[in-house]
DNA sequence: ATTATTGTTGGTAG
DNA sequence: TCTACCAACAATAA
């Protein structure tokens, strides 16, 4: 499920649950989540420390520790946050930290059905995290320096380039397919053919579709998808009522409008 | 029963 | 060193 605006609603979830409250206990169920770390370095890396803040970077998270120690999560595919209000163990739970604030003690549940997600625990920021472009979010990314990186694809769409977090952190399978709908892109187009004026569309479409989808989590009686293209293949344009069409690119299913979403191609 | 799924990574080949 | 490709990881829902 998590894609930037997932990660991060479980990042303000996990700031308010944990924040400024001490570790009593940070228990991995499931070695495969942390592997090849140990259960037990969590356990001991976190004794008698205070948890300062929740970060995040593009998909990642960031537990950060008094000392200077740090908890690293990636929610994978399933990964999720829960607030736990027993000791009860929740249906596919694979990690769980409890805090005591001032009397009371509260815990957030890592929950993962496909246990991809990962934990890291490091005293310094590990490369995951440092590799990571800049968050389209809270950094001010810089038009030049992503042209310079869509230019070093010789191969690549678009739609593939923009699924590298060392390009763009935080986009995923649904949030590039609406971005390039929003920027009138086709999601075919080679990453090199975009010309800056392309730039500044898809990062202003970018802008677009993740605070949709950050409004639209925000607001829990919103049960409909906010989503425009993806997965509507067989349904008209929103924009000009072409049938949206399904393709693969990079072995991930990519919806789109023909009609609307204009291919580049590469000059000379 | 079959197919598809919001993500990364490690191996391989070039 | 960089780029490109793909299988693998696992559980559910339609």
């Amino acid at each position: 499920m998590p894609e930037l605006p997932e990660v991060e609603l479980n990042r303000r979830r996990l700031t308010r649950w944990l924040a400024k409250g001490d570790v009593i206990a940070c228990i991995v169920h499931d070695a495969r989540i942390c592997a090849p770390q140990s259960p037990r370095d969590f356990v001991e890396g976190t004794r008698n420390r205070r948890i300062d803040a929740v970060d995040r970077r593009g998909k990642w998270l960031r537990i950060g520790l008094s000392g200077g120690a740090r908890i690293f999560v990636h929610l994978g595919m399933s990964g999720w946050f829960e607030h736990a209000t027993t000791d009860a163990p929740l249906r596919f739970e694979r990690a769980r930290i409890t805090v005591r604030k001032k009397t009371k003690t509260e815990a957030a549940v890592y929950t993962d059905p496909r246990r991809w997600g990962r934990w890291v625990f490091a005293e310094e920021d590990i490369p995951s995290w440092t590799k990571l472009a800049g968050d389209p979010v809270h950094d001010d990314l810089d038009p030049k320096e992503l042209a310079h990186k869509l230019q070093r694809r010789k191969t690549q769409t678009i739609k593939e380039a923009m699924l590298d977090q060392t390009i763009l952190a935080g986009i995923g399978n649904i949030q590039a397919v609406e971005a390039l709908w929003r920027a009138k892109l086709d999601p075919r187009s080679p990453a090199r053919a975009l010309d800056a004026s392309d730039i500044k569309r898809l990062l202003k479409g970018i802008a677009w579709t993740l605070e949709r989808t950050m409004k639209s989590l925000e607001d829990n009686e919103v049960k409909a998808t906010p989503f425009v293209v993806y997965g509507r293949a067989g349904e008209p344009c929103k924009r000009c009522k072409t049938i949206l069409t399904k393709i693969e690119l990079g072995g991930r299913t990519t919806t789109f409008c023909e009609g609307c979403q204009v291919r580049l191609a590469l000059k000379r």
